[in-house]
DNA sequence: GACGCTAGTTATCGACTGATAACCTGTCAA
DNA sequence: TTGACAGGTTATCAGTCGATAACTAGCGTC
């Protein structure tokens, strides 16, 4: 009945899509040099030579991978309206990521490949782009929007070594898991105005 | 004379020393998995069986690498005495690590082997400790040491992605760069006396 | 109802990698 | 000298990986 799955053919860009899905969670365990293709094959129920062949190359499919978890964040920092509520926005954009932990680890797997070319490229391109956009949107200082995108980092850093996980072994790991999934300065006092 | 080695012979910890220094070369690009302990050994002019017998593991091999640079780091914070100058003491003493910035590289590619259970758990002792040491030596809040740890991470990030060597290509990046390299908030004003 | 295109597979390969085993060699002590 | 131990090598392997080639099968259409 509905138990094995009928092999339905797909077109070639529903099979792309799905495999990308099912690469960017392989990858996001594992990095890039620690990931098979044989592995992103396995998780998207294709065979391994379909994925080479449908991307050309492991790299070129990690490329892809990244890409489109770069477009999705940056998207979601440009679809913050302007205005007085723009920091607490793209604060929660940001920390709305945790519900995928994926993306965020795909991201750091990205960055950490800084050298390649290709993926240096576009990984300057999100920060950059994400620090002129709190800048824009938020109004914010040069400084203001450097410690957003250092928060963001450390949430990926933070995610990435399980700290929320093991917050309870260490009470001081929990006071900055806290302080940094759910930022009580920032967005509160900033937006208030901080003349000081 | 002294051009060409004349193989000497060196004991277990030198040779050890000495294998863990290219090593943590080798490892900054390539990370664990893309680097092969054959390239280790060749990096110390070492075979490559002797690398494995002396670490027993690749594993094990970068666990020691790691912990290296994580001892180093976690060192120089306490390194710092407490006061007021403390606060620019620490970030100095981070942003020194700049002129190696191989320990950077291999700092980040252990957050992102987090999953790792000895590898995840020194990991998030050295952020938890950088994070204490700050509030305690600096007497800061936790959003203040919370901030600091994250524009170590960023800082990690902008070297892993080579923004400081591409700053020329895009004026706001350059931006980004300045401000987080050299702080001209927080510890900048209070130390070098930055009246611009 | 066969043709042709596209989705997808099995078979296979050459390169590489981490690890083991067996062997060699410098150096110091008796 | 010789012995013996620690430092270090060459030879080798079984497994894995990315990629290519050749083949198979679904599906619309004329």
């Amino acid at each position: 009945m509905t138990s094995d799955a009928p092999a339905r053919r797909m077109t070639r860009d529903e099979r792309r899509e799905q495999i990308l899905d099912a690469a960017t969670a392989v990858f996001a365990r594992g990095g890039y040099a620690g990931t098979s293709t044989d592995q992103v094959a396995r998780a998207a129920q294709v065979s391994q030579p379909y994925v080479v062949r449908l991307f050309g190359t492991k790299e070129e499919l990690f490329r892809e991978v990244f890409d489109r978890v770069a477009s999705e964040i940056v998207a979601r920092f440009e679809a913050v309206p302007p205005g007085p509520g723009a920091k607490s926005a793209m604060g929660e954009a940001y920390t709305r990521l945790i519900a995928d932990p994926d993306q965020l680890r795909v991201l750091m797997h990205g960055f950490v490949l800084g050298s390649d070319p290709v993926l240096g490229t576009r990984a300057r391109e999100v920060l950059a782009r994400a620090f002129d956009l709190y800048r824009t949107r938020a109004g914010a200082s040069d400084e203001e929007a450097r410690d957003f995108v250092a928060r963001g980092m450390l949430l990926n850093t933070l995610f990435a070594v399980q700290a929320p996980a093991h917050a309870d072994d260490d009470p001081v790991l929990a006071v900055l898991v806290r302080c940094t999934v759910d930022p009580s300065d920032g967005p509160g006092r900033a937006a208030a105005g901080e003349a000081r």
